[in-house]
DNA sequence: CTCCCGATAT
DNA sequence: ATATCAGGAG
């Protein structure tokens, strides 16, 4: 418990010296964009995703848009970003809800946002962080994984864990801390390969010493 | 737990 | 060939 304390605020200190300029790195102009290119991202590299709402963006402009697209036309622009159908129908129906309930404006509650398809907390959190200012953990592959390996959280859960965090990183931080700990990831604590040499957190690494305990 | 699913790194 | 990539729904 304490050594958590110890840990986190290492963590922070590095990521703060390293990954400072961190951010989105999904291309938008607005609310509407980044909650279409994060559903997108799914299971996706954002580079792919620019590539696709890079045109995507020019033929949908608004939620009524994509509540009137042709779902097979839609699910060909989007094919690349793979779980085209799943992402093709959650985007068209929530788009629909959006237009119907909430007069064709996003609702800026995550509790409502959830309950849209397609859009669950990890989602949710990215738009509220970015463009409404409203702080929230962001548990995606990258930051469960991280969390995992140097023991900040004993959870599989991306809820439990996001809750876990929460308690443990300043509030104000959220946003920003996952966009450190996602540039984190992709630089040296990656899935495969990590990079643990150039890693100044690999004492406290479950991961490091279980690697080392075995060689 | 399974399914969705294309593109890329290893 | 296979694991993984900014997950979410049933």
């Amino acid at each position: 418990m304490i050594n958590k304390k110890k840990i986190v605020e290492e963590l922070i200190r590095f990521l703060d010296e390293r990954y400072s300029d961190a951010k989105c790195s999904l291309d938008y102009v607005n609310p509407f964009q980044l909650l279409i290119a994060t559903i997108l991202s799914a299971q996706c590299t954002d580079e792919r995703v620019n590539k696709v709402t890079c045109t995507l963006f020019k033929k949908y402009r608004s939620f009524e848009d994509f509540a009137r697209a042709d779902i097979e036309e839609f699910m060909e622009d989007i094919k690349p970003t793979g779980f085209y159908r799943n992402k093709a129908k959650n985007i068209k129906k929530l788009s629909e809800i959006v237009v119907e309930k909430y007069d064709g404006k996003m609702p800026e509650d995550i509790d409502e946002l959830v309950k849209l398809p397609g859009i669950g907390r990890k989602t949710a959190n990215v738009v509220l962080g970015n463009c409404f200012g409203k702080p929230g953990i962001v548990v995606d592959t990258h930051v469960k994984r991280i969390s995992q390996r140097l023991g900040l959280t004993d959870n599989d859960n991306p809820d439990k864990i996001e809750r876990d965090l929460m308690e443990l990183i300043p509030e104000e931080k959220w946003t920003k801390w996952s966009h450190q700990m996602i540039e984190f990831g992709r630089d040296i604590c990656s899935a495969r390969k990590p990079k643990c040499e150039s890693c100044p957190l690999s004492k406290y690494c479950g991961f490091y010493l279980d690697k080392k305990g075995v060689m």
